[in-house]
DNA sequence: CCTCTCGGTCGATGCGTTTCGACAGGCTCG
DNA sequence: CGAGCCTGTCGAAACGCATCGACCGAGAGG
């Protein structure tokens, strides 16, 4: 591999002209910014990242820790990702993937100079790792929202508000008897910040408008699907609108109302609450509270940047809920 | 952030019986090593990633490119990735993640020598980054089988044997016209390494068997699956075997089937290949062909490790094909 | 005409490791 | 008893880059 000084011999300048080419910090005449240019497309020569973060102490890649629990939505977090590897790319930024659950990969990467910044998901209320993650030298985003968030910024959908908007909407169109059919049970005890949030915004929305609501978690399965609408059905025979925060589940639990003579949205009107693809692959096109993966995924990343960049503090951002009604979604008969 | 240096000083010793201490390239006394791994637990010290790179030129990562593209169901590329991320910790290497389509990333992480070596998944035949990766200086393993695959180490399902072993089943159990219904119609296209393979393999088959068959490829969604199953009925009446090679519209292929009133085994007999939690996880559970994408991650990663470590020559691995027997299929009535 | 400033370039230094050659001392074997 | 060999340790030299201070020449300002 040619190296910055190959570079320089064959352009005729010293090496650090070269990296002030390179690095635009300081100015070079056009002539020799030119021969320099050619000389390093024609050498094919690309500094060496190691060298290049053991001089500047900075490394231009950044943690991205998706833990893969029980329960959690894959292809909902690689939308996450997605938005963020593609994001960070317009930093020029590459993405370190972390998929253990513990804090140890944080230390390991953050300890060894390796990233610049940490973007963790899947929060939970009390979640162990936020500490740490706070703790490090490296600046520290979340997606989700713990209890505490000192010293990290956060971003997320307003889930609160994703569950207020879909019982508004339902209450709206005239319902009275909504459920929430949500998360994996597992999901629910660690108290995953998304699924806290979303009930809560339910039952307090079901509760201001006086409107009789229930709660049921959901696995994620066919048969969870069918399980948690059996629930449903038999605390709340009289259910005419429900709230659904699993997109796995979800096919499932379309089939079961239609099995159950329950057609959507004549005699019950289903709001959905996931990414938008999906509410439109579904037997038919889902009212939905979008949640928009890529986006979170997108603004994670330009606070890490801002954060890494300059003295910016931290914040939390949450983003709106916006409903679209779509076919699943009619005043009760 | 405490350095080699500190602990030598600290324990009383130089940096490089530090070094060794940490490498074991050398003999240490027992004492000398006590005292200098107590030192290092007591300043926390880690060595920087940056500057052991470029002593060592080796960075203890490797890259994996998933590419996102429309039509790959994520939900497995995330599997695949699990098992990547998963197995290289036990080597104690991280994971860069490349998602962008093109080459460009290959060579940047590649000649910026920021890993040790790169594995490349959803490959087309000839894909144009394969020559690429095969240029690069780092070992390069793919997941999935291009056309030419010199220089590089390839680990895929065997799916040519999928195709043929979900045939075979149906035809001993009596079934004569049989379907396959695919990968939608841009992976198709693109000939994507898994489908070209499965569609052989089905294809062959049934015409050594003496079986019709036909072939649809299907989008990933409800609508495209009734699409699918329909264009399947019309070309072919009489169809009582399906092979369904496609997770995302399984649940809308079991659902229109029984929607055209063709009961699930009674009166077609349903073959999934897909992850197994996948078939499990139906409205009743399938007899599949196991993709094992986590399997298939780990040797892909033990693939790269042995290349990374010695001169092991590059060898190419089809994982066999097993299918289970589940509630699905049935002979013919 | 002299000084000041600024654009443009160079050398030297430091970043934190690994690794190679060297060396001291104790041991073995002839 | 000496040559040779381990064992355990050290010092120094890379590794490839960024960056700081210095320097030189040209133009501006007095």
């Amino acid at each position: 591999m040619a190296t910055i000084d190959d570079v320089a011999r064959a352009s005729g300048v010293s090496a650090s002209t070269v990296s002030y080419v390179l690095s635009g910090k300081r100015p070079i005449s056009a002539p020799t910014r030119l021969r320099v240019e050619r000389s390093i497309r024609k050498l094919g020569y690309r500094p060496h990242a190691g060298a290049r973060a053991l001089a500047s102490s900075q490394t231009n890649v950044l943690a991205l820790m998706a833990p893969l629990r029980a329960g959690v939505n894959v292809s909902v977090i690689m939308q996450f990702v997605a938005g963020v590897v593609t994001t960070a790319r317009k930093f020029d930024f590459d993405v370190l993937l972390l998929t253990q659950d513990d804090a140890t990969g944080l230390e390991r990467v953050s300890d060894g100079s390796m990233v610049d910044a940490l973007i963790m998901m899947d929060i939970e209320a009390d979640d162990p790792r936020v500490p740490v993650l706070a703790g490090l030298r490296q600046p520290g985003v979340l997606i989700g929202l713990p209890r505490d968030s000192v010293g990290l910024s956060c971003v997320d959908l307003d889930f609160d508000a994703a569950g207020r908007t879909a019982v508004r909407h339902l209450a709206q169109l005239g319902h009275r008897q909504v459920a929430l059919v949500g998360s994996p049970r597992a999901v629910i005890e660690r108290h995953t910040s998304y699924a806290d949030r979303m009930l809560r915004g339910f039952t307090e929305q079901t509760a201001e408008l006086g409107l009789e609501g229930v709660y049921e978690p959901c696995e994620s399965s066919h048969a969870g699907a069918v399980a948690a609408v059996d629930r449903v059905l038999a605390r709340m025979p009289g259910v005419t609108g429900l709230v659904v925060h699993n997109e796995v589940a979800l096919p499932g639990v379309i089939a079961t109302l239609r099995e159950r003579g329950r057609s959507i949205p004549e005699d019950v009107s289903v709001v959905a609450v996931c990414p938008q693809d999906i509410a439109l692959g579904q037997p038919l096109p889902l009212t939905s509270v979008d949640i928009p993966a890529d986006a979170i995924g997108r603004v994670a990343v330009e606070m890490a940047m801002a954060r890494v960049a300059g003295e910016q503090p931290t914040e939390t951002r949450l983003l709106a809920a916006v409903l679209t009604e779509r076919l699943s979604t009619a005043p009760p008969r």
